[in-house]
RNA sequence: GGCCCUAUCGUCUAACGGUUAGGACAGGUCCCUUUCACGGACCAAAUCGGGGUUCGAUUCCCCGUAGGGUCACCA
């Protein structure tokens, strides 16, 4: 297809004055990193708040590194933690991956065909040229450079082939070498013609990290790789020129070759889009600060979250608050307004300027993101927790799936023990830590052995009799016990007495573990309201 | 090493050149209390170092220092 062909199927949009067109362009290349959630959920802000568009673009022009599954499994992740795009690849009902948009294909590897059109256009006007150098040939000069301490690279005079075509520039040699090579099959690849010159500098203006010096490429950098795929660097400027990107959020990895983008831009005469880039979030070890990494870093994978029972919601609430710090004082308004803080997420007003302005990139803190996580939780209706936790036990632990499953009133009951009224539990920041506090209220998995020996046999009947007789176990239709709290206690107080006990603490610790096994549990008062009284009976006489 | 970017409590960060340098999370103490939790009160905790400019510098400039990024036929 020509060029114009090109332009005709890909118009320029017809958005809002202000719309911003913006994308994440992951590698398929292993699992889903929280760095790829964490631009997804500022692109996301940034499309969604301007009336733009948001787009997943998959970069896989790297056959080698590719792993088998690793496009569906950025599409799945995305999608799980809410973060849907308008254009991209998809996964259909039937499994299959699909894509949507009229900017396509989203794939870069099914792009090739564009991508030779502009190559072709490059090498016609003298703007990009086969270059025929062997890796081999690279490498040894290369490690001329470095011990001639000169920058090593493919520039000035380091271009072997960069004239090779014009015979007034080179020698007749080097020109029928030339000649020869470009009738021959000789493996090769396409390289930038530079004119630039390093040592000027260009001021930019980065939505992100401001006002920025970058360095004019002086590099005859590859735009097309030996195996005919372009190099990211080509790829992106066709991608975002063709797709309509008015914004590249991207890692800050990228900044060091902006001079190469720009120069790409300018060389096809293409008005230039606002970068903006993005410190990646860290962490520390010890004494030093890296980039989380898969092998040292649970947390580095996406799954982690989900394996762990983290609401999606929350990891994104947490990203937003490092994206944007004042989110804080918005989700403590939401918490004190007592609204619905999923809901409330999306009415979030996103600030690009809050990102750190360059250099290193925070750092990850699972107490802070536990912290917002207890308090997603913590309002959760019981029927949706019971109906969200299920389900994460169903793949994660099938065997308490089936405890819980097989009694959902008891459980739901059970779920919602201190997370209505007043006072709500906000200890619980993720599923895998619901059933170590809730494990004992299931007959089949409580202790055994729980006798402490504090009450005797005598003790325990005259327990029961009292309990019952002075309606400490009576419980109504919606499972409330017939005693205010207040009354419920002195009357358990008065119990206490009753049995010849002086230190009420040490009896209802006593109670406490004979019931549940356990020293810390929930207020005694509801826990008995879910057992129900023959439970309570049979708990205390049993052993 | 060259080039680029950055530097405020443990962490994320506020602060027109003038503030007792603020908040949040984490931590500590106390209160509430049948334990846990929840809640309340309080505490501790920072401007990397050195020079300038200025009446006055966290803020502007320079030099150090430290951290990050990058210098591939990887993205």
């Amino acid at each position: 297809m020509s060029i114009s062909e090109l332009e005709t199927k890909y118009p320029s949009r017809n958005l809002p004055m202000g719309a911003e067109v913006v994308r994440v362009a992951p590698s398929p290349t292993g699992f889903v990193h929280v760095g790829l959630l964490y631009m997804a959920v500022i692109c996301k802000y940034i499309a969604k708040q301007s009336g733009g568009v948001f787009i997943l673009r998959i970069e896989d022009t790297d056959r080698e590194r590719e792993v088998p599954g690793a496009k569906e499994e950025i599409v799945r992740q995305l999608n799980a933690f809410g973060l849907g795009y308008d254009e991209g690849e998809y996964i259909d009902e039937a499994g299959e991956l699909k894509e949507k948009g009229d900017y396509g294909p989203y794939l870069q590897s099914e792009r090739t065909d564009i991508y030779n059109s502009y190559l072709q256009h490059l090498i016609e006007n003298d703007l990009a040229y086969k270059c025929y150098m062997t890796i081999e040939e690279l490498g040894a000069m290369r490690n001329e450079q470095m011990e001639n301490k000169v920058r090593p690279g493919v520039y000035g005079k380091f271009a072997k082939y960069h004239n090779a075509n014009n015979p007034e520039l080179v020698s007749s040699e080097l020109y029928n070498e030339y000649q020869h090579l470009l009738k021959s099959d000789a493996s090769y690849v396409v390289r930038f013609k530079s004119k630039g010159n390093m040592h000027s500098k260009f001021q930019m203006n980065d939505v992100i990290m401001g006002d920025v010096q970058v360095p004019e490429n002086d590099e005859d950098f590859i735009v097309m790789k030996s195996d005919g795929h372009p190099s990211y660097h080509f790829a992106h400027v066709i991608d975002d020129k063709l797709m309509g990107t008015t914004l590249v959020i991207r890692g800050n990895e990228w900044f060091a070759s902006l001079g190469k983008h720009i120069a790409l831009w300018k060389a096809f005469g293409w008005s230039i889009p606002q970068y903006g880039h993005v410190a990646p979030i860290n962490k520390q070890d010890g004494g030093t600060v890296r980039k989380l990494s898969k092998r040292k870093d649970n947390e580095a994978d996406v799954k982690y979250f989900i394996e762990a029972g983290y609401q999606p919601e929350a990891v994104v609430a947490y990203l937003l608050r490092l994206a944007n710090p004042s989110f804080d004082e918005y989700f403590t308004k939401q918490i004190h307004d007592k609204l619905n803080l999923i809901n409330s997420l999306n009415g979030y007003y996103f600030n690009l300027s809050e990102l750190a302005r360059g250099g290193r990139g925070p750092l990850i803190d699972m107490p802070k993101l536990n912290n917002l996580s207890s308090e997603i939780i913590a309002q959760m209706p019981a029927q949706q927790l019971y109906k969200k936790y299920t389900q994460w036990l169903e793949t994660h632990d099938v065997e308490f799936f089936n405890i819980l499953s097989s009694n959902p009133e008891y459980t739901q009951k059970v779920l919602n023990i201190e997370r209505t009224g007043e006072k709500i539990r906000k200890d619980i920041y993720n599923f895998e830590m619901i059933k170590g506090q809730i494990y004992y209220m299931f007959d089949t998995l409580v202790k055994p052995n729980r006798d402490s020996g504090y009450f005797p046999k005598e003790a325990k009947n005259m327990l029961c009799n009292l309990l019952v007789e002075r309606d400490i176990l009576s419980v109504n239709e919606n499972g409330e016990n017939m005693l205010e709290l207040e009354v419920w206690v002195n009357t358990m107080k008065q119990i206490c007495t009753d049995l010849g006990y002086e230190k009420f603490g040490d009896f209802m610790k006593a109670l406490r573990i004979i019931l549940t096994g356990e020293e810390r549990t929930p207020n005694l008062y509801f826990l008995f309201n879910v057992l129900g009284s023959e439970k309570v009976k049979d708990r205390i006489m049993a052993e």
